[in-house]
DNA sequence: AGTTGAAAATTTACATTGGAAACATGAGTG
DNA sequence: CACTCATGTTTCCAATGTAAATTTTCAACT
């Protein structure tokens, strides 16, 4: 499609681009075979480069897999904004949005995985860094819509984001790890999610 | 003590028990470098036995950590009941088992996330799997004793139970990888405490 | 144009890791 | 005492990430 523009050679000359090309590729593989199985050289050779090919473009493999996080936070980012309808009030909005927050985690769960992984990615890195932000951004401005401007609003507003945020990112874990594995699917979920209908009495 | 019955020899024959040695160093390697520099070798020359000496007690490395991680559930359990004083009220004993369990991620955080995770060790393991219920069951019956005993209090109770539990480990795991250091250092779980306190009118 | 230089990839080599197989040792039992 | 079997060791192997040296390719410049 419009990927390449120019569809007709078979094979560019060095590659085109290759930094896109191997974050795709670990994509892909992260979705197949999950975090374990994924290793620098079956990403190269899925991208049909040598092993060593990555150090030109991310320096290593925690490079390669910062890389990848950072483009998980974007997808993620969208899956938080998919079901927000402007028409919405506050509390659906932010019902939407913990949904698309565990949603994206449960299709996701290896890359979902890596992208909180301090081991695995460099939280330094300023592209990661910032598309994290972005996505936290939502959450936060959500949760911000629910707590009232008093004078300590400032805190009020963090401990409310703070604590928004680990109730989703600790179910979002705890069922990737199975650890949930009761009923029904989706049913604690629903249950969760009702539960955040009645958020304002609990600030 | 009772551990070894002749501290003269500098050595057993075999090496005496070297199950319970290889999850000590084990759990000792794990705190000083944490998840990513912690390898089979490694645990079997602190110990002093050939690198493939653990496969005859455990099978290999992910048997090896699933025990680690089991006599970590231990410690956990043993953290969320430091706290807890019988004459307090539900609410306050609440209150001492979550910040138990986040300060038991806290303290041990690679051991924490050994723990959980599914790619590590061996979650059919019926030794990990039996401490792993003994923890939760901490957490699951105090949260039992703040939802009423109604007609439907078994869902509702699965709810509670699972929502508790998605704080505490969303933020403990949240916290460890970084992702909430701002403010000083325990302000923030305090803050998360006291909204504990309004539990009871959130269900 | 032709040359030069840097970027991009490859080849080769190496240290580390987990695991498998064959062998050695020693304790406990008949 | 002899046998057996659990417990460890030695040796070997495949896979991984990384570094260094080399080659290829494109772009810019005179």
């Amino acid at each position: 499609m419009s990927a390449s523009p120019s569809p007709a050679g078979p094979r560019p000359y060095h590659h085109g681009n290759l930094k896109k090309a191997l974050v795709e590729a670990g994509l892909a593989l992260l979705e197949e075979r999950g975090l374990g199985g994924l290793s620098l050289r079956e990403i190269a050779a899925r991208v049909g480069v040598s092993h060593t090919a990555p150090k030109n473009h991310f320096g290593n493999l925690k490079g390669l897999l910062t890389a990848i996080a950072a483009e998980g936070f974007r997808r993620h980012a969208a899956a938080l904004e998919a079901g927000l309808k402007p028409a919405d009030g506050p509390v659906e909005r932010l019902h939407a949005a913990a949904e698309g927050y565990i949603r994206f985690a449960r299709e996701n769960p290896a890359l979902f995985r890596l992208m909180f992984s301090a081991d695995l990615c460099d939280f330094e890195d300023p592209d990661r860094s910032a598309a994290a932000a972005a996505s936290y951004a939502i959450l936060a401005r959500l949760a911000g819509s629910l707590a009232p401007g008093n004078a300590d609003a400032g805190e009020r507003q963090t401990r409310m984001e703070t604590l928004l945020w680990s109730i989703v990112h600790g179910y979002a874990t705890l069922a990737n790890e199975g650890q949930l594995a009761t009923g029904p699917e989706g049913a604690q979920l629903h249950g969760i999610a009702d539960l955040f209908r009645h958020w304002p009495r609990f600030v």
